[in-house]
DNA sequence: GCAGGTTTTTGGAGCGGTCTAAAAAGGGGT
DNA sequence: ACCCCTTTTTAGACCGCTCCAAAAACCTGC
């Protein structure tokens, strides 16, 4: 494999006017940089980045950290496979960061962390400098684990759905806000008897939704019925429809369902079928969080888009800046939802 | 930063010795082993992975390839947001390759690569040495891609479902394998007029299995139904049930259902169920590919698991062997799907 | 106490880039 | 032709680690 060296004795110039070249220098003469751009497509050059990040302190790789902890107690050895939520978010969400990252230099190094079960640590890839900055995916739910992140000095943003620190780059979705637009979507088609199904009451989130809820509630003259927030017991669909036959079974009968995210809604879909209750006939649901499970669930959810390869993408820009200006301001981004009109939705 | 020179200094040893320590040599002295290890933990000294790439020509990342070429047509920009299967499928690869590598010292580096809007080029991960293997994910249509691959010399094997090349490692699930599982699941439920839902017939795993569905049926004396093998368009639910109301609305009235994945079941579980046929009272259905999605549907979904996280798992352990031993044969090896029960069966 | 063998430790030359200070080249003006 | 200023190019130190050959330290046994 050919080195800078090679390709300068072949270009007939020094290491540095070469190094000057690959790094897109005003300071070379046009003639120069022609001739030493075509030795290097000539000789299928590419600087070895190993060197790169050591002479210039630089690794031109950014981590994406996803935190586990929402995954409360099971850290490491996590099989998702009964989690399409976790699964699918983060999957879309590195997607958006790296067409976030696709023009750029950067490759993206991709780690699970918990920083529940390991306060003291932090990701290896940070460790080991392996990166010029980390995109946090979820929520560190431990301060601990902020803080040393901050102390190592390396630039860093958060991002995720309800994720937000006030000192740190947050790029996020607000689920208050996309809950609030779903009771709305469900107030408008004239429901009045609504409740809310929160994932795991342990969730950050849940506090949020529910205050997205009552937003939209406000001055709507409709009695807020006790105990119709229910919460799931963890952030899947078996919990969401355990939750649900419950809240069913103890005689409650709402008109409209806003449900946390689509398996949630899938989760309720099925005990509904089950029992012979029609939708949107009988009850009109709306997720927050639309994802494609929406789109293929019978009759098709309608659903609150958050955006999550937007968010991706925008922390993927937030970082870039950061590293390139260390000391800018402390970026807080809200990435708006909007609205997916499907099928399970009816005017009464 | 603390580097190997200040650890050397404190601990009153050389810079080599130090060296030796850190890769866990056995030609130190015990004694001297835990003295620097002591000042390594006291300093908290972590070796600077580019300084140690750059001198043993080793990166301790290893690449994980997406390629994108199943998406004919569509690289770069693509948005999975529609495209469950394929984010949850790359998802729970992805997962099992990180939970393959976690006692080891490599790092994952991501790319999304489409070797057919690029057939001369190599993932940049690959080109710029950011690695020393890599897992490409998915089918790699093209060969010459396969070809420029294996001149690099770097080792790699590929890994995914109906993934296999012959003269390259591969850790596959065989889609023949696990769809003759599924029919043979119907078959012996009792039913007789089974069609197989495959998705888009560009893919190169539909005539596998059709070849997995023919020798689930041989020697059973059942008429093979004409066009009872239906190819929806792309890869997911949409265009599954599109064909499959067409072949419905067509007169044809099959009593089991094998689709090629749970979203194409979704898809054709809301078209059965808008007119009103009943699953599993009137029509039985099993998906090859279990994913999550199974367990949310109403009814639940029996399906043919195919442990992507196995398959994952799997592919590290192949690569890290390759990378240990560049001259071992070529390994091929079929991860074997088992079936999950669930209630979209009914015995007739 | 020393030759000879074995176990540990070490100096120093890379690895392939970047970066700075200084040299070289070029371009007027006189 | 020479000085001065600007534009280009370059030498060489350095980044932090590995690795080899060689040195040092430690063991015998005689």
């Amino acid at each position: 494999m050919a080195t800078i060296n090679d390709v300068a004795k072949r270009a007939g110039v020094s290491r540095s006017t070469v190094s000057l070249v690959i790094n897109k220098s005003p300071l070379v003469k046009e003639e120069t940089r022609e001739k030493v751009e075509r030795v290097i497509a000539e000789m299928n050059y590419v600087p070895n980045s190993n060197a790169r990040g050591l002479s210039a302190k630089v690794t031109n790789n950014i981590g994406v950290i996803f935190m586990q902890d929402y995954l409360l107690g099971s850290p490491g050895k996590i099989s998702y496979d009964n989690d399409q939520h976790i699964g699918l978010c983060s999957f879309n969400i590195s997607n958006g960061i790296m067409t976030g990252l696709q023009d750029t230099l950067y490759g993206v190094i991709t780690e699970r962390f918990c920083s529940i079960a390991e306060p003291d640590e932090l990701p290896r890839v940070i460790r080991e400098k392996r990166v010029d900055g980390a995109i946090i995916v979820g929520t560190p739910y431990s301060a601990r684990f902020v803080d040393n992140m901050k102390k190592t000095g390396l630039p860093f943003v958060i991002a995720g759905i309800g994720c937000r620190e006030d000192t740190v780059d947050s790029i996020y979705a607000d689920p208050g806000e996309g809950t609030e637009m779903a009771v709305r979507e469900l107030l408008e088609a004239g429901h009045r008897k609504i409740c809310l199904l929160n994932c795991s009451a342990r969730l950050r989130s849940h506090a949020e939704r529910r205050q997205g809820f009552l937003r939209a509630m406000e001055g709507k003259d409709i009695e807020l019925m006790d105990g119709w927030n229910i919460y799931g017991d963890r952030n899947n669909g078996k919990s969401a429809r355990e939750a649900f036959q419950k809240f069913w079974e103890a005689g409650n009968r709402p008109d409209g369902i806003v449900t946390a995210n689509g398996q949630s809604a899938t989760g309720i879909m099925s005990y509904l079928y089950e029992i012979g209750v029609r939708i949107p006939e009988d009850v009109s649901i709306v997720s927050y969080e639309d994802s494609s499970i929406c789109g293929y669930a019978a009759p098709a959810l309608t659903g609150v888009n958050v955006q999550k390869e937007e968010l991706g993408k925008e922390a993927a820009k937030c970082l870039i800046e950061r590293i390139q200006n260390p000391d800018k301001e402390v970026e807080i981004k809200v990435i708006h939802p909007y609205m997916v009109y499907r099928d399970s939705v009816k005017v009464r």
